[in-house]
RNA sequence: UGACCAAUGGUGUAACGGCAGCACCACAGAUUUUGGUUCUGUUAGUCUAGGUUCGAAUCCUAGUUGGUCAACCA
């Protein structure tokens, strides 16, 4: 009994920066006690690991306070937007396990948007410019001085309001004019020194087409979004905090509902990168085979790895909420996927580098069925019949014949446990003229057949096997990290990301593995048994099966041996 | 350089003025028909200097370090 009272088991998790600001609103009876978060990604680019912290946090944050999380497409910018981006980002979601409460666009809110914006123009707090974009950067000047204002800034509303009008309808070409909000040229805040409202883009949009010429800019439009769907916190990450004071200002000016914004640290993994500029040159330059290559970290990518969505979300749960950068190991990820896949994935022998075994004195022609475990955590997994004859293949890795003191697999004169069968002893070896070993002959002990109750004979080591009698070839990918360095994003004077980029992070085999699987779907994941977590890939056919390495079994031996 | 934000073991993250805890990593041991899993343990931390206070990781001041912003991107 502890002193508060209370067991640990009931101890209540500490709660992060933004659910303590949410509490205290509940408690404040802000906003009535509602919550509503949404998840307002841009349909230009595959959602990534960084994407689904964001994911988690604002449909977790809805589920546990019993609120509201929209999905949003913040679809201002024609020019880069893609139906396929906005395609995939919903697949991800769901894949995720959230289900959006509702599906917004903010280019739903063009209309809106326009008319608040020829309401700053009336109210005498926004005007065009046609300054080029280079005086405008100019007139910005630097946030250690004053800025310069536009020629154009104090021109009669009324014209700026029939410029607006003209940018509408399509009178002036893309440059020539934009729509600033009046603020202040003399802001430390940069963004706050007239920002652009609206510029020209005589593009065809993934939702409205041809309506429109003009579109607002994200500070123009977000916000705006915000408010029109009663969002109470909005969430977004730290490159937005300079963002916030134009954020308020327009929620004040306008009078409308005003969110909360809140900005926390966006995720980085080592050894790989996240920016979607980054990852799509790696997909542009064939780095990789594309958004969904496994060794990409996006959830696409990540998914086709074989990784769980309750692992993502554990994941997410794990590294928490804060304000200061950071670095996640990529260990930690692993970590979450071993933990979820070892209570999930079936057991399977497979053989990825194989090497013959004999045994001497089983004999000739013969087979029988031995009995296998589907999955020691899972006793309603099941068990399932596995062959066994006198020829077999066993890891080459598996066979030493010089062994290190403390070895515990095969070597002359040595035994080892086949898993689930006998225990065999290693009695010869045959060499090829190169002095590769071919084959291993060996003999088994018939008195220690697995299950068998009847002899306490313990051994060292257990090895796993398939029947040279009965056995399947498959290819296997064996993936590494895509970047040699922890930090690839901090590349060394000279360098960029791409000169880190790892060329060992594929290896494919040609593996051994049992003829027949309880399940051969696309994505079902297996744990080959001492190796790791395989699942199998989309590029599988009928006739062989793919499968791609999700992550390895945590191996102590190869620490030791180092 | 100006404003803003941040700073706790190797990596993350707690503490809400009162015993610096948890997870990952690393290491050691126990168990094990997976060198897996599980269990036990060990190493290791409050950026610096002042101040307030009976008491500071926490509050204040200054500094240091890191990040963000100066697209008609989001």
């Amino acid at each position: 009994m502890s002193i508060n009272n209370s067991s640990p088991a009931e101890e209540k998790k500490s709660l992060n920066f933004i659910e303590e600001i949410i509490e205290n609103d509940i408690i404040n009876n802000k906003n009535d006690g509602r919550v509503h978060t949404r998840f307002p990604p841009e349909p230009n680019g595959y959602l990534h690991i960084g994407h689904a912290k964001s994911i988690c946090l604002n449909f977790g944050l809805a589920q546990k306070y019993n609120g509201k999380c929209n999905l949003r497409f913040d679809d201002t910018n024609p020019t880069k937007e893609e139906v396929e981006y906005v395609d995939s980002i919903k697949e991800d979601v769901q894949w995720l396990g959230f289900q959006w409460d509702d599906e917004f666009y903010a280019s739903d809110y063009f209309q809106q948007l326009y008319d608040w914006a020829i309401q700053l123009i009336n109210r005498n707090l926004a005007y065009i410019d046609e300054q080029t974009q280079e005086d405008i950067s100019k007139g910005r000047t630097a946030p250690n001085k004053p800025g310069i204002e536009s020629p154009y800034r104090n021109r009669p509303m009324e014209e700026s309001l029939k410029l607006f009008q003209e940018m509408k309808e399509g009178k002036h070409p893309d440059g020539s004019m934009v729509l600033r909000a009046k603020i202040d040229m003399n802001s430390p805040n940069m963004h706050m020194r007239d920002p652009i409202l609206y510029r020209i883009l005589h593009a065809e949009h993934h939702r409205t087409g041809n309506e429109w010429c003009i579109y607002p800019m994200y500070d123009f439009a977000h916000g705006q979004s915000d408010s029109i769907e009663g969002i109470t916190h909005s969430i977004c990450t730290l490159e937005f905090e300079v963002h916030r004071p134009l954020y308020d200002w327009l929620c004040k000016t306008l009078e409308i509902h005003h969110p909360q914004q809140i900005e926390f640290a966006r995720l980085n993994l080592s050894y790989t990168v996240m920016s979607k500029r980054k990852l799509l040159q790696l997909v542009q330059e064939n780095h990789v085979w594309g958004w969904d290559d496994p060794r990409m970290p996006t959830i696409s990518g990540i998914r086709r790895r074989g990784y769980s969505p309750e692992s993502i979300r554990v994941f997410a749960d794990t590294i928490g909420v804060a304000k200061r950068d950071n670095i996640i190991d990529l260990s930690l990820l692993e970590h979450c996927v071993r933990e979820d896949l070892n209570k999930k994935a079936l057991r399977t022998m497979a053989i990825l580098d194989p090497v013959k075994l004999i045994i001497n004195n089983y004999p000739e022609g013969e087979t029988e069925e031995l009995e296998a475990v589907n999955n020691p955590e899972d006793e309603n997994a099941g068990k399932r019949k596995i062959k066994f004859s006198k020829e077999i293949w066993i890891e080459r890795d598996d066979f030493m014949e010089n062994p290190p003191k403390k070895y515990f697999r095969l070597s002359p004169g040595n035994e080892v446990r086949l898993k689930y069968a006998y225990i065999i002893k290693c009695e010869s070896v045959v060499k090829d003229k190169n002095g590769n070993i071919t084959e291993i002959h060996c003999t088994y002990d018939p008195d220690t057949k697995s299950g068998s109750g009847t002899q306490q004979r313990r051994v060292k080591g257990t090895i796993h096997w398939v029947s040279a009698e009965d056995y399947r070839k498959a290819e296997v990918r064996l993936f590494d990290r895509l970047f040699t360095e922890y930090d690839p994003d901090n590349a060394e004077e000279g360098k960029t990301f791409l000169d880190y980029i790892n060329p060992d992070s594929l290896k494919t085999v040609e593996a051994i593995i049992e003829p027949k699987l309880i399940s051969e779907e696309v994505m079902q994941s297996y744990q080959f048994e001492r190796l790791g977590y395989f699942s199998i890939d989309k590029d599988s056919t009928d006739e062989k099966l793919v499968f791609n390495r999700t992550v390895s079994l945590r191996d102590s031996w190869k620490r030791i041996n180092k």
